[in-house]
DNA sequence: ATTTTCAATACCTTTATTGCATCAATTTGA
DNA sequence: TCAAATTGATGCAATAAAGGTATTGAAAAT
């Protein structure tokens, strides 16, 4: 990448002398007097004074040994720069998360990423999962954090991680005295759903899960966020079927139970989505960061 | 100087399609690509994902592109600045300048030197004749203005100006009422002689013209430089006989008046020596100044 | 005066670069 | 849906650039 030129002048300007020079840069001494001349002559400036013991840098030659060896860092700069933007280790990432997900694996997953990656940028932006999935389309954004996410043409998915559900219980409630809490209990007392957004949702899911349960879920309150429906839990406002995750959530008077007797599909997946056709290096280090990440979850 | 990858990646950047990019850069189409495929191969790195509609920058392609631009104006700005050098018309000229020889040519030639030359930094050392010889042989001045230089190997001299004699003298001598005054009068008075240095100097010179005048002086006093010289005659020391430029020095009680009767060599020569064997730009550069100063003297 | 030490030149060889023709892949237009 | 058009990539021959050997010319050292 450094031109030719520049490391011949250099060299020559150090030893002050074109045979060593020449030696030094493994070429014989013809050569490097006509690119030395070829040099001058591009420039229109004598960059040396020939001398009987060999040569001397006039003053603009002076000057341009300066010049060289700045051009020389900047080149090799710009390099090294290149290559670990080319390797994913510099650049922007721009990461869309949502409500409850940025509660447990998402942090741990941006924690060892920035880890691994210090000199990229990692801006977060907050988006409900249409929103997402048009923010990937227009360039806005390189990855996308949500649940229950549909596989496009132009938009690929891969999962995270696989949560187990949690119910979230008032602590005043008769059953938050047990440990394991028993399925039928979410149709026999009104529930707390989130979030209101784009279809499917999660509130799909839990009433799917209650259909395959036999019974249709008593609602008390539609949310759009899993803080607020922890939140009316706390208030009395029923029961919250919620991702383990959600459990680092700690809210007054809210206790968390596992359940028995839910049927196979009572797991909520957590996923992450990005264009199917970006094969950037820095999303594709990303992605091997979340691949490696559920790796680990699944060894615990 | 710009490396031709370099150009070739900006064209091929900007057009974001390999053949109109080698259109614009009046080459064929598969050269370019090649020569893309070797700068990425050069690099390590991926700069463009090809399209079906030409090609589009990666991250680490933007990044560069951006490097590149960089480089590019760094290499400009190099090759121009070293252009300028090669011109004279960028470094820097340490001049030594001597007691009263800065009294009036000096300034005028400095003056359209640094208008000429705006970014040549130009220093000022106050050396007397032997400093200034040994200075140009060890480089750390470039030009040195004196009086009664002499021809050496090493050292070139350029006469600057020829100026004429005038004397100085206490404005209550009766002499001094008369406009032009005789020579004879510097053999009826003590004479100020300066300066004390290095010989041959300028009181040799006064001596010499007495001797032709056919009278050996009355010394009153010799000292080390012409203000010293001026004040004593403002003192009522004597007189003394100072080159035109001197006459800008105006100390009370002292007029100057010109003489008549002076043998022809009654002149003192204002002469710059410089290394012989340089031909910096810059010194040739202020070597022209000098000599058309000296012809301007001659025209008016 | 001769040898040595430089850079410069002449002449040839090797390596890079370019252009032409063509291919393979994909999109566009009928 | 199928042919035409457009894109970048590849093979091969021609050209340009860079390098090597031998030699020259000038100046310095011996």
């Amino acid at each position: 990448m450094i031109p030719r030129s520049l490391t011949y002048f250099i060299a020559v300007a150090e030893e002050k002398n074109i045979g060593r020079a020449a030696k030094r840069l493994n070429i014989s001494q013809p050569p490097l007097s006509r690119q030395i001349q070829k040099l001058e002559n591009e420039l229109g400036v004598t960059l040396f004074n020939r001398t009987p013991k060999g040569v001397e840098l006039t003053e603009a030659g002076a000057l341009f040994l300066v010049e060289a060896q700045n051009i020389c860092s900047v080149i090799d700069r710009a390099t090294e720069r290149t290559q670990r933007a080319g390797k994913g280790k510099l650049g922007r990432l721009d990461i869309a998360i949502f409500g409850s997900g940025i509660l447990n694996n998402i942090p741990k997953i941006l924690l060892t990423y920035k880890n691994a990656y210090p000199d990229v940028k990692v801006v977060l932006h907050t988006m409900e999962k249409a929103e997402q999935i048009e923010a990937l389309r227009q360039r806005r954004i390189n990855v996308g954090f949500n649940r229950l996410l549909t596989p496009l043409p132009d938009i690929s998915f891969e999962l995270i991680t696989t949560e187990k559900l949690f119910l979230a219980i008032n602590e005043n409630h008769p059953y938050a005295k047990q440990d394991i809490i028993p399925a039928y209990v979410l149709g026999e007392n009104p529930l707390v759903l989130y979030p209101t957004g784009t279809r499917p949702n999660y509130i799909d899911k839990v009433i799917n899960i209650c259909h395959d349960l036999g019974f249709s879920p008593l609602v008390s309150q539609k949310v759009g966020d899993v803080i607020t429906a922890i939140a009316l839990v706390s208030s009395g406002f029923g029961l919250c079927l919620v991702p383990e995750s959600a459990i680092s959530l700690k809210l007054p008077g809210v206790v968390y139970r596992s359940m028995s007797g839910l049927p196979d599909n009572a797991k909520i997946d957590l996923s992450c989505i990005y264009r199917a056709n970006d094969n950037s290096a820095i999303l594709q280090s990303f992605l091997e960061v979340c691949r490696t990440y559920r790796a680990t979850l699944g060894k615990d």
